[in-house]
DNA sequence: GTATTTAACTTGTAAAAAGCAAGTGAATTT
DNA sequence: AAATTCACTTGCTTTTTACAAGTTAAATAC
């Protein structure tokens, strides 16, 4: 039987994860890099959630600061930095689908595509599968 | 193949989440209904993460509000109110259990008891059942 | 049956964080 | 060489949070 009354998760795994991306604009820019294939400061900027310049700035340099995103030269426009996940960031993506698992559920304005909330319940394994191979990829 | 770069997710599943609970003390006032056995005010107080009193009853109250959380009086101790997860509010549980597995193999502080890790990874299904058990019979 | 305590807040104010607009600097294109 | 792009930074206002103290309603103590 698990113990639910243990009071001392010493360091407890919820306080760490609000530590690390606990805040509403380090889960969309995580969003932005899991799901939506965006990688530039510009991109993040544009993804139409009205994050202003230095708050962006400030969550990319945390989220990278704690070794969820890596921050590179665009090795074709050597201008522009290029932003990803790193494998700890990478390994969000249970808790990424199991929230829009539950959103698509509860939030009737929750637009999923169908083919992606289907192959979520259905499949999710092979849906995970080519997210990450997406991911490795670019 | 999965559609990556739809920009529209009309209605996106991670935003929702972010207007539902999307902040550090919703977050752990969920961890402490879920796992942790506390169900008054009081406790959630004394939980020892040093919300403060206003922030503490605004998000219980935004939490009621969005119907993951459901509040009435002590039926024992009729001046105590007793907060639990509604059935919104539990359906979190794939979501935090996936957090929780995170933080354990990427911080090293953390310290989540190892019968319970150890089922999270074993028989997840088994483990989630028990813990749902213990939110309906309470 | 009055007085004290318990429980769950509310209020006021100071400090911190976020939002907004404008500015900077380095690289690149014109 | 001048203008543009990109990724920020800075300064200021507004909003949110933190902290301490106060309030209210019910329950127990005397």
């Amino acid at each position: 039987m698990v113990d639910k009354k243990t009071k001392n998760w010493a360091g407890c795994p919820v306080r760490f994860g609000m530590s690390q991306f606990g805040d509403k604009w380090s889960f969309l820019i995580i969003r932005d890099l899991m799901f939506k294939g965006r990688k530039y400061y510009n991109e993040f900027l544009e993804a139409g959630e009205g994050i202003s310049t230095n708050i962006l700035a400030s969550r990319l340099a945390d989220l990278e600061y704690n070794g969820l995103v890596s921050k590179h030269q665009d090795t074709i426009k050597r201008s522009k930095y290029i932003y990803n996940l790193t494998e700890k960031g990478i390994a969000l993506m249970p808790m990424m689908l199991a929230m829009i698992d539950w959103a698509e559920e509860y939030d009737s304005q929750t637009e999923v595509p169908t083919e992606f909330i289907k192959m979520l319940r259905e499949n999710p394994e092979k849906l995970q599968k080519e997210l990450l191979e997406q991911l490795k990829q670019e």
